[in-house]
DNA sequence: AGGTACTGTGGGAGCGCTCCCACAAGTGAT
DNA sequence: ATCACTTGTGGGAGCGCTCCCACAGTACCT
């Protein structure tokens, strides 16, 4: 067995100089046969590479990272506690956008979960000591440090929902307003004239953009929006509950429901029925984000979908830039980089 | 701003060398305080702690592990798609238990997914490459050639499910055995004579087991197990569907079945309901696992329950402890480290 | 007094790579 | 022939740490 302890163990793994020895050349040539420089002859290339083969060889992460000072991996940071990450298939729907993305890419994708005090505490210490070259930056919110403390560093970073509309990191988003739009045009072209809307928690600005998206399509058509029409609620069922009851009790004769999200779509969903309003005839709903809530709930639920996958696509793609860049898009002047994919509307029973 | 690109950039971040100077004390010492290594003086400790903070120093991880040989990461490999991972509660509790272990360490845990030919050849690239000190593996198959790769390569490895009775990992299990044999006893202590067993795969280890157990309590109960009330499933709902079948074929007088999973006792409620067979008047079943569906069944399914989180904290104590004597136990020729945890069974009305 | 131990400390050597300067050899314009 | 440039190459220096040897200082035996 190959082990004698301690350093210096010389059985060990092969080093670019052995591999330089074995193939006849120097060591700087090895170097950039491995990092693919083009400033190598082919029969060069061709020996180092069967010198390569025949020893082993991989690079030592470990000194690449000290002598170039680069680590080639990105952090996946999610500032929620584990059980909401498995919870929603959002996650694992943008972890596939972004696992694709990565997968033509020597880079390692590090998940980070920072969801209490202490997690985060880590997280700090992680990112000063430049563990990672970029960093993805999922569900953050308005108050939130660390973005901050991201631009501080100079770490290059991605956030996937700007946190407000003067948002400095680089962004990527599904198109909120236009979903706004398209969820009320359509509700307005099945000819419903009285559309409430249950927004999400308003410090999200995805949120606040479908509320400009709904008020814009209602006067775009000629209706001055009712503000009477409009109930905040939180993105939770119990929310949808709530404001659905309130916006009953205003406006006995609305006749549709735009939901900021399938999850308080289906607590007005229960409002409705026990009020005895039929969907769609009575009232038509709409959701948003496409959940499989959506597709199970009786009747199925009209939604809107934004392109997670897609999302984390154009995420790691950003990021993959600034890095390759070494510097984050802010630190050189340089107008915002933002990416925004279209929503579509997904039509079911429900409207 | 710090930057000036290209290397020696002065303003970066402090290395050990401006700590030592600060402290006035040598790089050797300050390398000992950050290990927390008891040969220094308080004194000088305090003094070195002070310089620390002042200077806001970070250690280099790169250069650690160059000049250290470690890494200080650890890696959770998963052999399946990420699909899998996110749809089982299984992992992400493992998850838990392992995060939780990791929390008192400076160690980094790494998610790696090994579904595809292509990730798993990443992945052996990754570990030829030392990039971890550890690996944690779950849900490996009998033939499985990481298990090899890892030993070959004398990386520290606990596996959750051992392979077979021979397993030469350190591995950590539950008492399948127990869980199985308690499961009979429970139906035995009900009055239930005539109990089936529809079996998970049975080149997985644990589900063999879990057969084992069933034998042995009948046996132990005077009663010689009847290979006729044993069926293969394959941990599919389909699969309990068509052993129950077949089984309600054999033996139209059963009064009790312990199924290997929760999936397959679903799919057995379901032929027993079509042939007028009522839960748990007519037929007692039990399940495996306690999943959310058990709890979710009608009638409630009664299961043995894994104490998944707490083996995701024993796989990872047990790996710490290999990766602290640098090597894996296997190449010390020491006896194999195994530890299995008791199963529990949750009584419900199924039975 | 000498010997033997232990404690605390400084600093050289070296981990395996990248970066970059130096330089040889070739190419083509002047 | 000279100059200027390009292409391909070798190897020194240095990234920031850990390991370990050397050694000063102190303590306690003979």
């Amino acid at each position: 067995m190959a082990s004698h302890g301690g350093r210096g163990r010389s059985g060990g793994r092969p080093t670019l100089e052995e591999v330089a020895a074995r193939a006849g050349v120097g060591r700087g040539t090895v170097s950039r046969v491995i990092n693919g420089s083009p400033r190598v002859s082919d029969a060069t290339r061709a020996a180092v590479e069967a010198a390569v083969a025949e020893l082993g060889y991989v690079p030592n992460t470990a000194a690449r990272a000290l002598a170039a000072n680069r680590t080639d991996a990105i952090a996946l940071v999610v500032p929620e506690p584990e059980t909401r990450f498995f919870a929603e298939p959002y996650f694992s729907d943008m972890l596939r956008g972004v696992g694709a993305g990565l997968a033509e890419t020597e880079m390692q994708l590090l998940l980070i979960f920072a969801g209490s005090d202490r997690e985060r505490q880590r997280l700090a210490q992680y990112l000063a000591a430049h563990r990672v070259d970029g960093v993805l930056l999922v569900s953050v919110h308005a108050d939130d440090p660390l973005p901050d403390l991201l631009a501080q560093l100079e770490i290059p970073a991605v956030i996937s929902g700007p946190r407000s509309a003067g948002e400095t990191l680089t962004s990527v988003d599904s198109d909120n307003y236009g979903g706004g739009r398209s969820a009320v045009e359509h509700l307005l072209s099945r000819g419903r004239r009285r559309i409430a809307h249950i927004t999400g928690r308003l410090d999200v600005y995805g949120a606040q953009r479908r509320v400009d998206g709904y008020r814009d399509a209602l006067r775009d058509a000629g209706h001055e929006p009712d503000e009477l029409l409009i109930e905040q609620g939180d993105f939770t069922e119990e929310g949808g509950r709530r404001a659905m009851t309130t916006l009953l009790g205003r406006h006995a004769d609305l006749d549709a429901v735009f939901a900021g999200s399938d999850v308080m779509a289906a607590g007005a969903r229960q409002v409705l029925r026990e009020q005895g309003r039929r969907i769609p005839e009575d009232v038509a709903l709409v959701g948003y984000d496409d959940s499989a809530i959506a597709r199970h709930m009786d009747p199925p639920l009209t939604s809107v979908r934004q392109p997670i996958e897609e999302m984390g696509r154009a995420m790691i793609d950003l990021l993959l830039a600034e890095v390759a860049d070494r510097r984050p898009a802010a630190s050189r002047g340089l107008e915002r980089r933002q990416a925004v994919l279209p929503t579509e509307l997904v039509t079911r029973a429900s409207s």
